[in-house]
DNA sequence: CTATAATCGGAACGGTCGCCCCGTTTTTGA
DNA sequence: TCAAAAACGGGGCGACCGTTCCGATTATAG
């Protein structure tokens, strides 16, 4: 790969990754490329698809994330993590809720299993009420995000969890 | 006013209420027009723009929620007749959320204003914790029809509206 | 019935966006 | 240095959508 197109696809993620987390999904490519000095058909030529360069700067996000889950955090600092990340990413937010475009099912798969193993075990602890699934959560989150938005902080996300407890 | 005039207003207002409630405001002012079986030059000669159309619509759902709410009706059941009233109609959800059309402020106001008093009321009945404000109510509203889409059914505002309690 | 004016429908316009094409420039290895 | 190969960039295509225009149609007053 020569020098200069391994800089340019550099500067191309670079680029996205600042532009789509604070414009979320909804921005043009032609913008991403202005923003990297490069032209759209460079972009497409190292990411054959909008989607496909999307999936390139969410995906280690993602990934981030899931790593989080498995630090030893405890199920209600995760929760509010995943709600912050998707407050200072408008991209993660809107792939969480599944705006128009698609994530690889085993990265979605590995972070919702991760999230899934601490919440059994503070139902065990007794901590959280019984009740609620992993797909309650991941539905849970997407409200918190949605709401952390319109007042512009994570505050609220307390009066959840708080409904959350056993 | 021409009869067939009067007749194709009301014919556009009745299919753009139904497919605004069912697709959400991103639908095209030709689908509508379709529906109503009239062409899209009808449609824009009774409203001038989209967005007057979708205020006409939109509107007096609103008033009808303004209404419930004061209507001697308890502070946390509005709560979930407003999360349903945003599940049921996309339309509605996408003006609540502010999804690029506004909606008149007095109308606005006068909901929110209701929604007010029966939060005041139940914080001075001790019900409801005291520390949340209206706005507060109004994103967390947001959240729950975003959680609510996401598991298709608003059983999940009950975690919510625990978390609410005093 | 007919003239007039209101109304109609859908083709057309302008703008946006994802994506492709291709003449031009740059890198690179011999 | 230089020629082949790789990469570049931006104009252009097709699709979508809100809005406008205008020739054809239809309601209604006299």
């Amino acid at each position: 790969m020569r020098a200069d197109a391994r800089r340019n696809r550099q500067s191309v993620l670079d680029a996205a990754y600042e532009i789509l987390a604070t414009e979320g999904l909804g921005v043009p490519i032609d913008e991403i490329a202005r923003r990297a000095g490069v032209g759209a058909g460079t972009v497409y030529r190292h990411f054959p698809t909008k989607e496909s360069l999307i999936e390139a700067v969410v995906l280690n996000r993602l990934h981030a994330l899931t790593d989080k889950a498995r630090s030893g955090i405890d199920f209600a600092e995760f929760f509010t993590v995943m709600v912050e990340a998707g407050l200072t990413n408008r991209a993660i937010a809107d792939v969480l809720a599944g705006g128009g475009y698609q994530i690889p099912a085993d990265a979605d798969a590995a972070l919702h299993a991760a999230f899934a193993e601490l919440l059994q075990e503070a139902q065990q602890r007794g901590t959280i009420r019984p009740d609620v699934t992993p797909d309650d959560i991941q539905a849970l989150v997407i409200g918190c995000v949605a709401t952390a938005r319109h007042r512009g902080a994570t505050a609220l996300v307390q009066v959840v969890v708080a409904g959350l407890r056993a």
